[in-house]
DNA sequence: AATATTATAATGGTCTAACCATTCTATAAT
DNA sequence: ATTATAGAATGGTTAGACCATTATAATATT
């Protein structure tokens, strides 16, 4: 029946406001606010309140603080990295498990290929056919290239989320690759034909999209991102052999 | 070549150092952190300073601060709350279309669907019934439960994603729910009928679900998820007319 | 004139010290 | 035994000062 009764601390009062003016639109990005001194007067607040509400506000990743003359608080450009960050936070905390999140990567893989299928354009494909023959490069150059080769998967993937015209799908992937990333890192050591193999299913995917056959290339991609999470799992389970 | 330098700023020291405690389990979930004027002794930095690490870590979710006697920094037990916020900013910054929105809830309803098919226990699915039971209450009462329907129904799906055992897709359908249904409030009003169809929605797909039938649970999530998103374009567009 | 250097001022970063507000606990009054 | 009250520990807030960084303007150097 009744709504939580109101915040009692001042400061997030002031964080509250200052977020409002940024989502409403009042404050633009690139725009700096006033100084802390000025801010202060304004809120009627002192200046160690109004820091803390700052601290927070850059920790939320709406504003940069920046220091000297012509410094102060710029009001951010938002990306994915809060959610990037959270997401850490709970893997190191062991909330959530590698197996999750090679899961969740798997289905949000398939729906954007899936996607990406249904609305690519000539100039899209183009694009991804030049990653492809990065890719091939890579493979040409042997296991040197097994980084970059990693950094092309990674990229091809990212522009069929950019396909896809949805920027929630770019967003998302964009932190669940951060995050995986450390766990390939630590565990993934392709040899020279699984980088073969994983060549070829960027091919298959690819060359899926641009006929438009939306299951298929949801498929491909979901053996693909499987591909990689079964090499992770067995890296994985070597380590804790050796261990044990 | 080379790596960031290191941070100069002494609250983010301090976040760093207290952070890692956290997460390398030096500091358990429940405990509470010295006082405030003890750890500013410890750290050999001002109150101030302290207290703004402090803030950081607490929009982090890491600590809680609480207030009076026995009060102080108790470390949390991390939830899925920060991402939720990060993603919820994100929906709201990027100024994401109605249609971004309503498409990713379809995928990833139908993502849900699948896996808590393929995942279900009997008392998942005594649970499902149950809701199923109080949505039919709904009906019977008819307009005046609109709301309480539209309530359970999100009950529903929730459930779902808990049924599949990823503490992903909890968070991440959290927050397409919280910031839909800012939409849903606005665009949404279902007749009886419409109430009637979406609680047959519901109930075959409970059933498909209990049968263990993937792409059956998938494909009735994803059509259920695209009749609330047709009802609501459509009401969209009837206000666009009488504005224009 | 062009360039390098230096001083200036505005801004965030930090410190000190005090007092206010909240809340648990022990004590006293009933 | 119950209730009221006082005390103390803790976070919340304030005020004012000084330090560190940096863009800009003034000055010196070539």
């Amino acid at each position: 029946m009744f709504q939580a009764a109101k915040q009692t601390k001042v400061f997030q009062d002031v964080v509250a406001q200052i977020q409002e003016a940024i989502l409403d639109g009042r404050l633009k990005t690139g725009e700096t606010l006033p100084s802390e001194r000025q801010l202060k007067d304004t809120f009627n607040i002192s200046r160690g309140t109004l820091r803390e509400a700052l601290r927070v506000l850059e920790q939320k990743g709406l504003i940069e603080i920046k220091l000297g003359v012509g410094g102060g608080s710029v009001v951010k450009d938002l990306n994915a990295d809060q959610v990037s960050e959270g997401l850490a936070l709970l893997i190191r905390s062991q909330k959530i498990s590698l197996i999750h999140l090679a899961e969740f990567r798997e289905d949000v893989e398939g729906i954007v290929a899936a996607r990406a299928a249904a609305r690519s354009s000539a100039a899209d494909i183009d694009k991804l056919t030049e990653l492809l023959g990065e890719a091939h490069k890579c493979i040409d150059a042997g296991l040197s290239q097994r980084d970059a080769f990693i950094e092309i998967d990674k990229r091809i993937h990212m522009t069929l989320a950019q396909v896809t015209a949805n920027p929630i799908y770019i967003s998302v992937l964009h932190s669940v690759h951060d995050n995986i990333h450390r766990y390939y890192d630590a565990f993934l050591s392709m040899d020279e034909s699984e980088m073969q193999e994983n060549y070829q299913d960027l091919c298959d995917l690819v060359q899926a999209v641009a006929k438009g056959q939306v299951d298929h290339a949801r498929q491909l991609a979901r053996d693909h991102v499987h591909r990689f999470n079964r090499y992770m799992q067995i890296r994985e389970q070597q380590k804790e052999a050796i261990k044990v």
